[in-house]
RNA sequence: GUCCCUGUAGCUCAGUGGAUAGAGUGCUUCCCUGCGAAGGAAGAGACCGGAGGUUCAAAUCCUCCCAGGGACACCA
């Protein structure tokens, strides 16, 4: 395990790259700092009047023909000072060659500003400047991408923690690959981060798992693991059954897959441990404080629509047991107030999206307004042959998470569950996936990959010496760096809104970029042996960028296919 | 009945206030005696579910309607 201790040198260099990273401005940022001082300045010089600056939008244009970089600024502080946007943005371009400073870092980075009808102002970067953002690179390695928009701040993603009655089945566990990947990007945002598991051993359906293994009249589950486990356990008490059932699934199912799909916890919570250390009663306690419990038909209600929730809901029930929502009080009563974390992420499922406003009531009662958000998944719906394939835990018929890897493999569907927003419903094709072929897009970026390291072991030392400047860059060249330097900005994006399928997106653009680059430029024998090094260095700056982004997502990167 | 999500090219989906709505796949072509053709290039294909509204500007925001999925427990 020791990887050997760095030498004091190393040490130093391996800090000073982490420093630069954390510390590195976003290109898109740079941009949007110069357009706000032109702003400023030509308000100064009354060359437009006073009004308040809207936050303004620097982004990637959609037609390449706008450059690289674009804002809308004009257009939009045009309507507020009701002044035609292109004079606004002629000031704001003026303003900009004008002031000494301003132009310096223009000249820098950018090699000219365009004002385009109706009110944009399209930024064209300098070459330059592009291959040493590429160069960069190089010198971060498995760093870039790394920003700190996070500080330290501690984030706890919570995700999977499905019921430990069964395998985990292919309707469930979209969350965790989606869990995985944004805890990853929150990481590489500069968080510290926890990936949680929840395990809810403590309740009704420990029982009812009991029923099952035993094969009583009270049976609920049913399936080949039912079986089993109705073989290999001895104890006739149907809760304690229950318990002894539930650990071997956990133990021997669900953490199996899960490490088979590549996902491993920091931390596993356990329903049980929550109501033995006795958070659940300090949480209600603070509730009853804030006289937001309340009795009604012989239970105990907390008060949660006064918090935005739709109705009221039951914490104790008639028979003083206590509910679900109780146990979740106490569990997230845990996370901020003893564990202290700033954010506390849930990737819950599409059917406990009525329980959120409940627990988000609660949470708000007890002081942590706003440290706990949802990320909720539509559901997966499986198609074989064209038609839809019906899941149930209880009637035993459940494709399991398991059996989609064995068929498809960790990569494609780590992949497929990625690729779409959230809030879609996840239609996924049994036969396209198992389908190992060309049309399934993860071979496409891997294959990129695998073609990248093949031309690196055609030469021997790639790393040193190679300087990515070159005189003349081509088109594809140059695309392909832009692809390069986004990362950082498809970072701070995602761990912003969440939107993790950002992530596969650009993998696939870039895995694009590169392959249209590989056809145009020839990297090895050109007559300039200088070309040759610039050209390598592109590619090993492409492996870098590539392998950070695979990672990112828990997928393979091949140096052979 | 109420609440949440969705409706974009034949299919699967990006895009959530701005420029000519983008990919992949499928379809029609073209490109290997040069580093991996699991690749590249080109073309056809969409009045963004419908109707109103807000805005200088709407696939994007608001209202209503239609269609699909999910949730509406003293289950977890």
């Amino acid at each position: 395990m020791y990887s050997g201790r760095l030498g004091s040198l190393e040490m130093t260099k391996k800090l000073i790259l982490e420093f630069c990273s954390y510390h590195m401005i976003l290109i898109r940022e740079q941009i949007k700092n110069l357009v706000n001082k032109a702003y400023k300045k030509a308000q100064d010089r009354k060359r437009l009047p006073e009004f308040v600056m809207p936050e303004i939008t620097v982004e990637h244009p959609a037609q390449k023909e706008f450059g690289d970089y674009a804002t809308n600024a004009p257009l939009v502080t045009g309507a507020i000072a009701n002044i035609p946007p292109l004079n606004i943005a002629e000031s704001v371009v003026l303003e900009i060659e004008e002031d000494m400073e301003m132009n310096e870092l223009k000249k820098s980075l950018i090699e000219r500003i365009k004002i385009q009808k109706p009110g944009f102002l399209n930024f064209y970067l300098k070459s330059e400047f592009l291959q040493g953002e590429a160069q960069k690179i190089l010198d971060q390695k498995e760093n870039f991408g790394s920003i700190n928009i996070g500080q330290g701040k501690k984030v706890q993603v919570e995700f999977v923690s499905a019921n430990p009655t069964g395998p985990l089945s292919v309707g469930n566990a979209r969350g965790g690959p989606w869990g995985d990947v944004l805890a990853n990007v929150l990481r590489k945002a500069g968080y510290k981060v926890e990936k949680a598991y929840y395990v809810n051993d403590y309740g009704q359906q420990i029982l009812a798992l009991g029923h099952s293994v035993l094969k009583d009249e009270e049976a609920v589950y049913k399936g080949g693991y039912i079986d089993d486990l109705h073989q290999k356990i001895k104890e006739q008490d149907s809760f304690k059954a229950g318990q002894q059932a539930s650990k071997i699934i956990l133990d021997d199912y669900i953490k199996k897959t899960l490490e088979n799909i590549g996902i491993k916890f920091d931390q596993w919570y356990f329903e049980s441990d929550v109501y033995n250390s006795g958070f659940v009663d300090v949480a209600l306690s603070h509730l009853k404080d804030q006289n937001l419990l309340k009795e009604k038909d012989g239970a105990i209600w907390f008060l949660s629509s006064k918090f935005g929730d739709i109705r009221d809901r039951v914490v104790i029930k008639t028979d003083g047991q206590k509910t679900y929502l109780a146990g979740d009080l106490g569990f997230h009563w845990r996370k901020f107030q003893q564990e202290k974390f700033d954010k506390v992420i849930n990737v819950w499922g599409a059917d406990h999206s009525g329980d959120a406003p409940g627990l988000k009531a609660g949470i708000d009662a007890l002081g942590f307004k706003d440290k706990l958000e949802f990320v909720i998944l539509q559901f997966v719906t499986l198609f074989s042959k064209g038609k839809k394939v019906k899941m149930s835990k209880r009637a035993g018929n459940i494709v399991t998470l398991q059996e989609l890897l064995d068929e498809v493999g960790k990569d494609a569907v780590r992949f497929f569950f990625l690729q779409r927003s959230a809030n879609t419903h996840l239609d996924f094709d049994l036969n396209l996936a198992k389908e190992q072929s060309n049309k399934n897009p993860v071979y496409y970026i891997q294959y990129a990959y695998a073609r990248i390291c093949s031309v690196l072991r055609k030469v021997v030392a790639t790393d040193q010496a190679v300087t990515i400047n070159q005189t003349r860059i081509t088109e594809s060249e140059r695309d392909l760096i832009c692809q390069l330097v986004r990362l950082p900005e498809i970072i701070a994006d995602t761990a912003r809104d969440y939107q993790a399928q950002r992530l596969p997106h650009h993998a696939s653009e870039l895995a694009a970029s590169f392959h249209c680059f590989y056809h145009d430029c020839r990297v090895l024998g050109n007559e300039d042996p200088s070309i040759d090094q610039a050209r390598l260095a592109l590619v090993r700056a492409t492996q870098i960028v590539l392998k950070n982004t695979l990672d990112l997502m828990g997928i393979t990167a091949p140096e052979k296919m």
